[in-house]
DNA sequence: AATTTTTTTTAGACAAGCCTAAATTATAGT
DNA sequence: ACTATAATTTAGGCTTGTCTAAAAAAAATT
């Protein structure tokens, strides 16, 4: 069986990872809020299960067999969240937290029976794609941020970069919600923020913000 | 915060308790099927913590403050039980070790909301009582589902488990109305449908009825 | 009441998972 | 290429929660 701790590793080298590059320790040490000799000794174990490979001072990847760790638990996660918002009416900025927790509950059974009981969602609250039982992500939504927008272009609010929970808020109290249309009416070169037309209404958006939200085109 | 060890242990005690009395050191031991050693040095703890009264060689009760946070993890417990019985169609034997996991989540929040979305059961799906969230548990009526009985067995209907009105209305039609009294006369395995003797007459009712359906043994 | 048996506690050890401080290796600037 | 800085690893320590073995206390037997 395998730790919290370990799970928390396997995701966390997940989420770092871009494109073949081996992830450093400090990177690891600095999103999991710790210490890079405790790094060092954790992804030593995990190497030890052939869950990554690792280098010495050069840093780790993950193996097959843990990227589909990984990915069973980002399923997890996910599920949970749907769950949480769809069911027991959470807000989607609440979930996070109790999702972490529950994300660690382990019963293959249980997650698949809840995926049904959910309708097999393929995307979570905050828009992210669920993986399938066998770890493949099928739908990978193509999204991109609000940032790459040019003027008068149309999409739909499909996710967040960053998903702390001030950031969600903000997003919810402004109407920014999953699924909502909006048209770039206009974007301010000098601070590079951008006024929105969401259902008649314009709402201007701060630099920051506009590279958080993840728009999906429509023609 | 409380760790999975010490809600274990505040559980243990809890369910051992019979009358006023200590619990022994050994008792606990083998209920948690650990060294009567390990139990000495968490009894310490927790004693620290005020919420076991602990007297040296003779044993331990809960103080009220441990009682009611065992309360609150049975009635987890028996919240997460009912709903993978009633939403995610386990079986009511499949749910205890998943239950066991999830009982430790900690959200106030989630648990109330869990409780309300299930429609604030009043037993569970085994039909033991779940506290309410002040820890009250306010029927103390031992009861088990129809379908967790045998064949030839005996008891009197004392509840349901699902009170939507079709469900009632159900009942009522059939005669299977509260105080009536029941003989398992067949169990079908293909189907999991019950022939059950009332009064001399016969009626077979399916699974998800047995399952809804809380009985109370007689002799 | 004395002795034997059982129960409980103490003492010391160990693994997991974190830490600090020191040593080592890699990287960057000149 | 050499040195200064940054990143990484090693060494050793701490807490939690378990264990075994030995000591102490309580209970049972004679």
């Amino acid at each position: 069986m395998r730790s919290k701790s370990e799970e928390d590793y396997l995701k966390a080298i997940y989420s770092l990872y871009r494109n073949g590059d081996y992830i450093s320790t400090n990177e690891i040490a600095h999103y999991l809020d710790m210490k890079a000799s405790s790094v060092t000794d954790m992804i030593k174990k995990l190497a030890d299960k052939n869950w990554i490979n690792y280098i010495k001072y050069k840093g780790v990847s993950l193996t097959d067999e843990g990227k589909n760790i990984a990915l069973q638990i980002i399923r997890k996660h996910r599920l949970w969240e749907t769950f949480l918002v769809n069911n027991l009416n959470f807000g989607w900025d609440q979930v996070h937290d109790i999702a972490e927790q529950l994300e660690h509950i382990d019963s293959l059974e249980l997650i698949n029976r809840l995926d049904d009981f959910l309708g097999n969602p393929k995307f979570d609250p905050h828009g992210d794609p669920i993986p399938d039982k066998y770890g493949k992500i099928n739908d990978k939504r193509k999204s991109q941020p609000l940032c790459s927008l040019q003027k008068d272009q149309r999409g739909i609010i499909v996710g967040v970069n960053d998903g702390s929970s001030v950031f969600l808020r903000y997003l919810d109290k402004e109407g920014l919600t999953l699924g909502t249309e909006i048209i770039i009416d206009e974007i301010f070169d000098f601070d590079l923020s951008y006024k929105l037309k969401i259902n008649a209404k314009f709402l201007t958006v701060s630099e920051r913000v506009s590279k958080n939200l993840l728009i999906q085109l429509i023609n």
